[in-house]
DNA sequence: TATGAATGAGGATTCATTCAT
DNA sequence: GATGAATGAATCCTCATTCAT
């Protein structure tokens, strides 16, 4: 193992890890010493790396966001349509719960700290306005093409992530609740109909 | 100070001083010296009166949804036709979060825990699962009475709390995001169409 | 039940139930409330008959000595010749161990407190010396009447104590050890060689 | 002060010092706060090096017995005639109280507890056992070697084990009571009275 | 770079004791 | 006489962080 530039594979052992803890044991039981354990490090070399345990998950939810982020540029921004666009964007929202399900394990405990941690809330705060601004630029682009009626697209970007948020909570609290899939079809009805009217 | 029959109000106390720590601080900053604090009660009268922390935070989510659960008994129940019940029901969840923001800050942090503590997992599904019941009880009823059409009410439950919770969490994180009472009707709205159509 | 004169009844129970539990879970786990559990009170009237947690100590090593010193008055004074004393005094060292295995397992707990709380050290000390002069009451008296020889008796009441007292607690704390009876009546040889020799 | 190789030192530095500890202040009032002190390092650490107070208390006895069983290893093992053997042993229960006090005030404060600690239970009984066995050891030898009469050697083991440590606990608890050396030889004497009788 | 020993503050919990009723 | 609610100090243990190696 090389000894110079490890920067970066620390780091991201370090965030992959805690990402794993806190979706495994919950961000209240989370502690350094798990965090190094999970990536297979000393306790010390974490503090070569990060600032501070705070500094740690500042980091993970930068990454999810980010990853997240990439998947919605890779997978919709290649399409034409404003339609497809959002319907590939709403099937997104859906996949995530599906396929990288630690990724609702992962917000739902930081969507807790929203309220006492400033840091987080900027950042949580971002994702969403983020989230709201792809689905906005899709409806705006709609409508110039007159593919979707001017007036139904002012609150609609809340509602699409709204929606696809609160079916990915409820199904990973409960996937029993309903079939994701079979739901997400639902989704999109909900969406086009509203839209399209 | 009465030295008998303290045991509800003791009890409230310290339930409305840990919602309140909860709500201020996070759950990952709760101590039971900072409830004892907030509740102004020593410490010691806390383990007379629950068995220990976690003893206190079930008590606490519980509390949370019976007053919810209430809520939509007092003021959806007595509606006599099923439109105007659900659209009662989702004005409901609209005013959780402008009237009881508390509400949304508390199950914000239980929700991180659904992935590592069986038991608040349980009660948080459980508490999921009625009120889809409900949405499912009004939609039912306005089938039999051909109010609404039979084809779109299989995932509609879900659909309707999972909107209302999507904005609910999205407001509190980001109260700027969007006109909460404009979002209501477009809330309204949405479903009004999808299950009219 | 009356309400004057509970004096004796209260501290016959409270001592009754620090005895059990002292011996069912250790000096070392023995707290105030337990007492009052098994004693069937409440904690505050234990302040009525004790001073403290101390005071109570004190006194269920003394009712416990007590009771043993009754014991050996009860059989042993009755009976006339030296030997025969001495005989009924033995087997009633061995007697406490198969009749009353509290007693050893109360007082295990008392001895390791000797070194270091004075009055705890002073009591045992006074039941030992008890206990030897017995014995050395027995003694004397056969070698007046020519039963002993004068030789042997110097160290022998420390001795017989010792010996008994220490079957007693490698018995209670290991029973599969050895047969109590028989070894009783080895027991008696080996005073009854040495003594006669 | 070196930062590697120190697990040995820290353990037994944390031994020395509970022992130290329970032989001043008795094991129901040690704390590890306590321990910590008289060790001379932080509670911390203390819990680097052992899982928690009780795996301290269980190590204490372990390294006690085990010096105990040393002790009669380096001196009885190396003589040839069982007798001599024997009366080594003997000798070397005696010197133990006088020699290494604090055996007997450990000890003590364990024997209270075998009664509801299992774990405490079995070392002790283990211990004994031991003790028990090498005596049974050289009295087998001794039958062979027709130096002893086969008739008294039964329970012979229990007795001089019994003996031996009914007269170091009394001493301990009470060092007026005898001289301890001049004991040593009535102590002696009874057991060779019996065993070649 | 990397380790893990070391610290001490802080966490949950228990406990002896008091006191209003 | 009797209760059990109330207190806060003390207990065991964990944790974020530092630092010598």
């Amino acid at each position: 193992m090389p000894k110079v530039g490890m920067e970066e594979i620390r780091r991201d052992q370090v965030i992959a890890a805690t990402t794993r803890c806190i979706v495994k044991n919950g961000m209240v039981n989370l502690s350094v010493k798990n965090i190094a354990a999970e990536a297979g490090v000393s306790t010390g070399i974490i503090y070569h790396y990060f600032k501070n345990k705070e500094d740690i998950l500042m980091h993970v939810i930068k990454a999810a966001f980010q990853q997240s982020h990439q998947a919605v540029m890779d997978t919709v921004e290649p399409l034409n349509e404003p339609h497809d666009k959002l319907m590939k964007h709403i099937e997104n929202i859906n996949d995530v719960a599906k396929n990288n399900s630690d990724f609702y394990g992962l917000i739902l405990n930081y969507l807790g700290q929203t309220s006492s941690n400033e840091q987080v809330n900027v950042i949580v705060q971002k994702f969403f306005r983020n989230l709201r601004s792809y689905v906005n630029n899709y409806l705006e682009e709609g409508v110039n093409r007159k593919t979707f009626t001017a007036g139904s697209v002012k609150n609609l970007p809340a509602i699409v992530i709204a929606l696809g948020m609160g079916l990915g909570i409820m199904w990973t609290v409960d996937p029993e609740a309903f079939d994701l899939d079979e739901m997400g079809e639902t989704y999109k009805d909900v969406i086009r109909k509203f839209v399209e009217s």
